[in-house]
DNA sequence: CGACTTTTTTAGATCGATCTAAAACTTCGC
DNA sequence: GCGAAGTTTTAGATCGATCTAAAAAAGTCG
């Protein structure tokens, strides 16, 4: 049986020590764009890995014949798959799939490129993701380009590197177009998710933004308000203006004018809150704030306080996203629901069925929001507003148990 | 281009439409052991690959010239080296990482298997991971468990099909000590992070639990509570036992009884406010309550506040973990951080030690704990405990920017 | 029984890199 | 000018699977 060194023969089978040169010289070049990227390799003492060779000795049959079993072909007799099956126990084979994706093209794998891994809303995403890839047998590579295009470009190198079949990528701030042409990915099936990317017109998932905008911003009105304002960003991203747009789409149908509309730099809770304090210091503020997310409308509800005016009952406030927070918070915050595990979901699905089908039409897929009442709009619980199922004050949605 | 038929001659380069053979036979069977996890692969029209063989030919050198060129090899004279980075950035080439690992061994892959993944604490803890390995060059294949310990042992094997060089594991609930063996990972290099697995002797990275706990319970003694209760659960997983015993070493330092010890089921909101208000409606309740983690800190307020009680003023609450939200809740919670970067950091480089050198000692790191006081404990701001650094209310350890 | 299917098995090429050992080319001393 | 020594380059085997095409075995039938 295969002992592959011409002359050497092989001793017993577990054969453990195994003294192997150490280190490796390490060699650090100029960075050569196509070069592996990575350092130097660190190869070591392999134990000794049964292979399919292996299984076809102690089997008594051929390896290609060991193959199909693997592959549950048809083809092979059902005695000598016994034998194979019995042979892969005993001698406790683990499949290699580099090997067989290196003959074969697939490799099972994809790859995630987050902009950001740490923000529950990502998490969600991802484990949405992993979801559907579990069931299909895939697995995620999954990296976190924090916010850095030109880290998420390595990475999708990177990643390809390690042949992926497919990438889901949730842009960097100032990702254009171009980035799966930079990366290099020729026609590396791809789904862009949750941040649209301008001129970008290939397979796309994210949430409605504008969508829920628009529901937040009807339901203050609904609740009497008719001088409302924005706290929202500067930045380049594009959730930015589709949020903006739904908020000024819901009041032009009430033909409203828009009330102020302060522009936070970082988007975070002390943003908010510095961009609520100003707009408060200037005097005849708007009676209602929808704010660009949760977090923002958090630090904007401290500013409130602060004044001495009362979330929800002075001042009306809602959100975006429907974080963790949202519900906990006092008062707890009315927001949407951009279901991020949803759209995770979604994009694993779509991702796939772009591999299978690299020639199919593109295809944009947006997750409905949904609207969740709570204090902070000054909706008391009980009066519920007309515009959809409300949620109890502490959200139920994620572990079981009776909630309070 | 890339017909794969034998006898058509290569055409120039960009070649769109490609109409590839569609599906795959789905050949589904009965799951024995070895096969390879996943279903029947879905193989398609490979885009076409540059390979070294191409390089090679476009630069007039030989494969194995190319090969050095890439990694950076010293014998290769200048010239040569020149005219082969030219031809590679000519043809647009991108390293093929799983054929170079067939033949040499490392991958510069491993693979994180968590227990959960939309807690933020664990997403901080990929978030440190990924730091370290994006810096050496690694990827990661990153996936849940959700808490089942089949499950677990499934993906355990199908990280080694794709031959990771390594696994950081955070185990699941039910993990025995044996989880490796039964995932048939021979002497693949791992971590266990975060929860410690009884029985289990080898590299482990996590949070010095017990030591936190005996941190806010010593604050709390310190700030006069004599009577001091424990809300904590019955699940099965270690970090349990050593949160409760770090709660009683500090009561015994201090000679003083432990109050009741509450049982908590799922270690929830929702739980640790029925846990709460059993107790208060029990009557005679203790001065100050430990709290298995931050979010049952939050059941348990929220009980209070219904009784009429104010956490940190009639009754003081601590809690575990410094979640997000701990610094938002009002009152902010006062509670010790795990700093699950670091540990994700640490256990990171932690399996590069062992990847790099097999038969090294095992290493145990323990992160310690920082204590946080904020307003739950009763500790109102200026009047800081002896303890250790008090936060500002609103923690501002993430964003930059002036907090409030 | 021999030709002809049909079913099952297999030899050998192949994927794209690395590795080894040897070949080819320089340089140099005498 | 020739062999030794050093520097560069290369042919060919190799990793562990899949794939192709053909061989071997078993079954059918006039």
């Amino acid at each position: 049986m295969q002992t592959r060194k011409p002359h050497k023969p092989r001793g017993g089978d577990a054969q453990p020590g195994q003294t192997a040169p150490k280190g490796a010289a390490r060699a650090e070049g100029s960075g050569a764009s196509h070069a592996p990227s990575g350092h130097a390799a660190a190869a070591h003492g392999a134990p000794p890995r049964v292979t399919l060779n292996h299984i076809a000795a102690y089997a008594g049959v051929s390896r290609a014949t060991v193959s199909l079993v693997l592959r549950k072909s048809p083809l092979v007799a059902d005695e000598t798959r016994a034998k194979v099956d019995a042979a892969m126990a005993e001698l406790g084979y683990v499949y290699n799939r580099r090997a067989a994706n290196l003959r074969s093209g697939a490799s099972r794998t994809i790859g995630l490129v987050l902009c950001e891994i740490t923000t529950p809303n990502y998490a969600q995403l991802t484990s949405g993701i992993d979801d559907v890839l579990d069931g299909e047998g895939y697995v995620a590579f999954i990296t976190n380009s924090e916010e850095d295009a030109a880290r998420q470009r390595r990475l999708l190198v990177r990643m390809q590197e390690h042949g992926v079949d497919g990438v889901v990528l949730v842009p960097a701030e100032d990702t254009k177009a171009e980035v799966f042409d930079d990366a290099h990915c020729g026609n590396l099936p791809r789904v862009v998710a949750q941040r649209r990317v301008e001129g970008f017109s290939g397979d796309y998932v994210g949430p409605d933004y504008g969508a829920g905008m628009e529901l937040v911003t009807e339901h203050l009105i609904g609740l009497g308000h008719r001088h409302i304002g924005f706290i929202g960003g500067v930045r380049r991203i594009a959730p930015l203006a589709e949020r903006l747009a739904g908020f000024r789409r819901a009041l032009r149908r009430h033909r409203l004018k828009s009330g102020p509309v302060v522009p936070c730099a970082v988007l975070d809770r002390a943003d908010g809150y510095a961009a609520a304090r100003d707009l408060l210091a200037a005097g005849d503020h708007p009676t209602a704030l929808v704010c660009y997310n949760d977090v923002v409308a958090f630090g904007v509800m401290l500013a409130l306080a602060e004044r001495g005016l009362t979330p929800g009952k002075d001042v009306a406030v809602v959100g975006c996203d429907d974080v963790a927070e949202a519900g906990l918070h006092r008062p707890a915050l009315t927001t949407f629901t951009t279901d991020p595990r949803v759209v995770g979901r979604e994009a694993a699905r779509l991702l796939l069925r772009r591999v299978e089908n690299p020639s199919r039409p593109p295809e944009q897929i947006i997750v409905p929001p949904r609207l969740i009442i709570r204090q902070s709009c000054g909706a008391a619980p009980g009066q519920r507003g007309r515009a959809a199922k409300a949620a109890p004050p502490l959200s139920r949605r994620r572990a079981g148990g009776p909630t309070p």
